[in-house]
DNA sequence: CAAAGTATACCAACCAGTGAATATACACAA
DNA sequence: TTGTGTATATTCACTGGTTGGTATACTTTG
């Protein structure tokens, strides 16, 4: 156990979690982890098998609680379907403009780790994403889309590509605008009786 | 100088060039780049001040060929804007189906260093996006796009989203997926004159 | 000769992981 | 209650190897 009453093991994912997500993988130490929670090295060891393992287990954490929030913004907002997805776009621009925002975490492991395609924490974030890509699906096939995993996944790939862009540049409205690309998307692909009248295109 | 004809300093970013986008930044020593180039780390340390600056040269060895690259597959693409765009996607696809395909230097390394915001490396990898985001914009702007910047960068996201998403699922078909919801958004962008006849959108 | 380029040898710090001993907690017997 | 065994949890001390970077001296070339 421990001075407080969480269990060690979570402390230590607590710990990887902020120092692996602000650094990223290699540069922080077992040692920094250990340091942090506030425990012996050898301690850690005995809670995770290695180093590969406690970087698992960082994103595993992070799985459940991430989706979530993307349902709650999806549920929270007003409008039809294009109004709602958009909306998820919106929220995460308002995390992005945060200081301590450095991407998403699932996406950096993997670009850090590229050269370890089998690596747990890699499966860990393809998976993540697949949870993500199938929920979309879901949403959009109960709205009688006809194509709604590759709706599904356009969506994605703009969500994933504000992480990557913003990222770079340090310019959150990158966010808003992959929001209204979606939006966009969305509406073209809504069976006609469904879509709303004041579409917006072309010149 | 040296054994060859070509500069050391060259020969040396050659190397850095291929282990740096295999493995990363923080995984690559100096002393694995010397030795890769056949010369002792202090030869590499006379060519440049520190390991920063060898991935500042890294990446600004990629900056140029990269972008020939995209404007030689939108040249050289039979059909309209939409398919010329499109047909970067299939390109790229065609490339990220290379087993030794890594994903974007750029991305991944700002994906890496995102704990050191004004790196050098970052900076130059800002500028290649953006020197790319301009060439669309100009393309765009020319063929009386209304908004050529938004188009742009929708664009944009699109393409870094295919290269985290191929990245982390290896799975290369959804740079075909971004490519066709770039051709859409071209497509619904045009001015009414300008567009094919045969779009097809909704159910 | 002088400058540019390269090599040998070295440093102090850091790294992931481990062997062996110890502390704590709880179950059960006397 | 007291003692004892056992599994869990933790610490100390350490290893062999790697890291980015450097002081110094040697070599090549114009």
């Amino acid at each position: 156990m421990a001075r407080s009453g969480i269990p060690t093991a979570e402390r230590i994912i607590a710990a990887a979690n902020k120092l692996f997500y602000n650094d990223g993988i290699r540069s922080v130490s077992v040692d920094a982890v250990a340091a942090k929670v506030g425990v012996t090295k050898r301690t850690l060891y005995y809670h995770f098998k290695s180093k590969d393992d406690l970087v698992a287990a960082y994103l595993a954490g992070r799985d459940q609680p991430n989706l979530a929030l993307f349902r709650q913004w999806f549920d929270a907002a007003a409008g039809g379907l294009p109004a709602k997805v958009e909306a998820i776009f919106r929220n995460l621009a308002r995390s992005a403009r945060h200081p301590k925002w450095k991407g998403c975490g699932f996406l950096r492991t993997s670009a850090e780790l590229a050269n370890m395609p089998g690596h747990p924490a890699i499966r860990i974030g393809a998976a993540h994403k697949k949870k993500f890509e199938e929920w979309l699906r879901e949403v959009f096939a109960a709205e009688g889309i006809a194509d709604p995993l590759q709706l599904a996944r356009q969506i994605l790939l703009l969500l994933d590509g504000s992480f990557a862009v913003v990222l770079l540049h340090r310019d959150a409205s990158y966010m808003e605008t992959a929001g209204e690309a979606a939006h966009q998307l969305i509406e073209a692909a809504l069976p006609r009786h469904r879509r709303s009248r004041r579409v917006v295109r072309g010149a």
